[in-house]
RNA sequence: GCCCCUGUAGCUCAAUGGAUAGAGUAAUAGACUUCGAAUCUAUCGGUUGCGCGUUCGAGUCGCGCCGGGGGCACCA
């Protein structure tokens, strides 16, 4: 954002440093820490360490070049004041030019505020990754917040972005499934609310295969007809697949959650088996059959020692696994995009099978191998970091949670807000409920466990998504109520209070945070961002009157509210959370 | 045994190697005739698990312990 000013005070620097003979000198940008100053601070310490000619302590030197430097600048347009004070050099920017250049930039570009134009090759992101016929919990959620905000981040950092879902349509959840249809539901037509069914009926399978005598023998009895190729099971399969789907993908539209390539496991099944074909003949696999598996003794190819391990690419009697689907998978999303990267969002538990995957294609012999990527994720325990368990029960579906969540928020929007009308209740309560359900899952870093309980998910005070659409709502309210007023070009040469000033600097740290957010890939520094931006706003709305304010104040200042509600909204949209217009 | 993650206020979590480690929550006391109180203010709360090292400077980097979680041949 302050490039031309960073520009200039590097010039003055440069030359300083080759006055006294320091050009290898290192210039670090700081911000000022002081609460009500804006401006850059130049830490001297590191400079002065690089000093060889220095005889006083490093503390000291950096103090006494600091002062040099301040005593040597010309006059920078931009920055009011210099001083060097415990070995930092602070320049504070003149707050009336540099914060009309803020409000005036965010208010111009509007929902582009932060954002830098896609360029390049694209990212594929492969996120949510659900598996057909079965219920989905909030561990699903933790990977649908966080592989979806982590598709609009690199989009917002102008990396053109695939988003992929892999899902699990075959397997002896699904066998258990039909099974139990055709036994117990012959003939039902799922209803409206299609996952709720067919999750329903996936757990009564679970149910009944873990203890009704019998059933057991009978799904195996279903795996067969499904090995044979049983024509009416393969139609059941398809007929039932499609309701799920239909079911998902209204979970997705409820949720904000969009895709353009669905993978399906079934679809990969085939040439997985076809390329361990491959592999047994160019020798990279050792065939264990009939009494072992087909493996890759990683290990032992590269001369590693208890590092890649071995890996299981194909059971002893043929059938396919994990391994065996995700190579051909890999090569398939390279081939169909011209991709630079291919990031897999899969728990931290399958960190060692992501990196089995990825050296196997390295030694296969594709390039691209390396420029794959796992971001691992933590799992979403229950309180004394109990793990959910469905055999125990203790799972949370998503669909209890959201009902749960929205039951409450719209007991506290008629409370809030009674004259509402239902309609719009509904919705308000329903958007507040969604934020209220995703940032706690994506305001944590990653590779931290997240504890999900129903207090603090129910929650809609302090630092929470409810928080920060508040904010967006109060900035609404007084831009609408100023409505017949025109905003003209502000003017911030009147004395900035410190609320005002804090707010400013936070707005104009938005397209860097997001730049770093990107290279880090944590939406959580995103979220932290939101909630501070947020509570600078509320800062500024306690203590700064807008409307009815003189003339020249109240204009500048509703540019303020105007940026900040831009703001505050271009990051929500990224996290994936709605702002409601009113609450 | 080997590998990965993790340890910060009672609890849940922040803190690009930089100035006095910050929020929320809980507890207590306050602020609605005032642009919306889902808000705000104040008080209380810390040997950043322990030790050694690197550095001008370590919650942050390295090594070693200790505690917690996870992974390591036919689950995904």
């Amino acid at each position: 954002m302050f490039d031309h000013e960073k520009d200039l005070i590097r010039q003055e620097f440069d030359r300083f440093t080759a006055e006294h003979n320091l050009e290898n000198a290192p210039l670090n940008w700081r911000d000022l820490p002081f609460s009500g100053e804006w401006g850059l601070a130049i830490p001297f310490f590191p400079i002065a360490a690089a000093d060889n000619k220095r005889v006083e302590p490093v503390a000291l030197h950096a103090q006494n070049l600091g002062r040099a430097f301040v005593a040597a600048v010309s006059n920078i347009p931009g920055i009011s004041r210099v001083e060097a004070i415990k070995g930092y050099v602070n320049l504070y920017f003149s707050t009336s030019h540099l914060a009309k250049q803020v409000v005036e930039t965010v208010r111009s570009q509007g929902s582009d505020f932060g954002r830098l134009p896609l360029s390049g090759k694209a990212t594929m992101v492969e996120y949510s990754n659900p598996n057909t016929h079965k219920p989905l919990h909030v561990g699903h959620l933790r990977n649908m917040i966080l592989g979806g905000a982590t598709c609009n981040l690199l989009e917002a950092s102008g990396k053109p972005v695939v988003r992929a879902n892999y899902i699990g349509d075959i397997g002896l959840h699904v066998i258990k499934w039909l099974c139990n249809y055709e036994t117990y539901h012959q003939g039902e037509q799922p209803p409206e609310d299609k996952m709720r069914w067919m999750s329903d009926i996936y757990t009564e399978a679970d149910r009944r295969f873990a203890s009704e005598p019998g059933f057991e023998e009978k799904v195996r009895a279903y795996f067969a007809r499904w090995d044979a190729h049983d024509p009416d099971l393969l139609a059941l399969w398809e007929q039932t697949r499609a309701w799920s789907m239909e079911g998902m993908m209204q979970v997705y539209d409820l949720m904000g959650y969009r895709f353009d390539r669905i993978y399906f496991e079934s679809e990969v099944e085939d040439s997985g088996k076809a390329m361990v074909a491959e592999l047994l003949k160019s020798g990279l696999a050792v065939d264990g059959r009939p009494e072992n598996p087909v493996i890759i003794n990683l290990d032992e190819i590269l001369g590693t020692k208890e590092e890649y391990r071995v890996v299981v690419i194909l059971r002893s009697d043929g059938s396919s696994l994990y391994a065996t689907k995700e190579i051909p998978l890999a090569i398939m999303k390279f081939e169909e995009f011209d991709l630079d990267e291919s990031i897999y969002v899969i728990d931290v538990r399958q960190s060692l099978h992501m990196k089995q995957i990825a050296k196997v294609l390295e030694l296969m012999g594709y390039p691209w191998a390396t420029r794959i990527h796992h971001l691992a994720y933590e799992i979403v325990n229950l309180p004394g970091n109990v793990t959910m368990s469905s055999r125990d029960g203790t799972v949370v579906l998503l669909d209890d949670l959201v009902r749960e969540a929205t039951e409450r928020a719209l007991a506290v929007v008629s409370e809030k807000n009674p004259d509402l009308d239902p309609q719009t209740m509904q919705e308000v309560a329903r958007t507040v409920a969604m934020g209220a359900i995703k940032y706690p899952m994506i305001s944590r870093e990653n590779t931290k466990v997240v504890t999900f309980d129903w207090k603090t998910a129910l929650d809609f005070e302090g630092q929470s998504a409810p928080y920060i659409q508040y904010a967006t709502v109060r900035a609404k309210s007084i831009l609408r109520k100023a409505n017949w007023i025109k905003i003209q070009s502000p003017e911030y040469d009147y004395p900035l209070s410190t609320p005002e000033v804090n707010l400013i600097e936070k707005i104009s740290k938005l397209p860097e945070e997001i730049q770093r957010a990107a290279k880090e890939m944590k939406p959580s520094l995103l979220a932290v961002y939101a909630y501070e931006l947020a509570r600078n706003f509320n800062d500024f709305y306690n203590q700064c009157h807008v409307l009815g304010e003189a003339e020249k104040v109240q204009n500048a200042r509703l540019a303020l509210v105007d940026a900040a509600r831009i703001a505050l909204e271009d990051v929500l949209v990224i996290l994936g959370i709605k702002a409601p217009q009113v609450m």
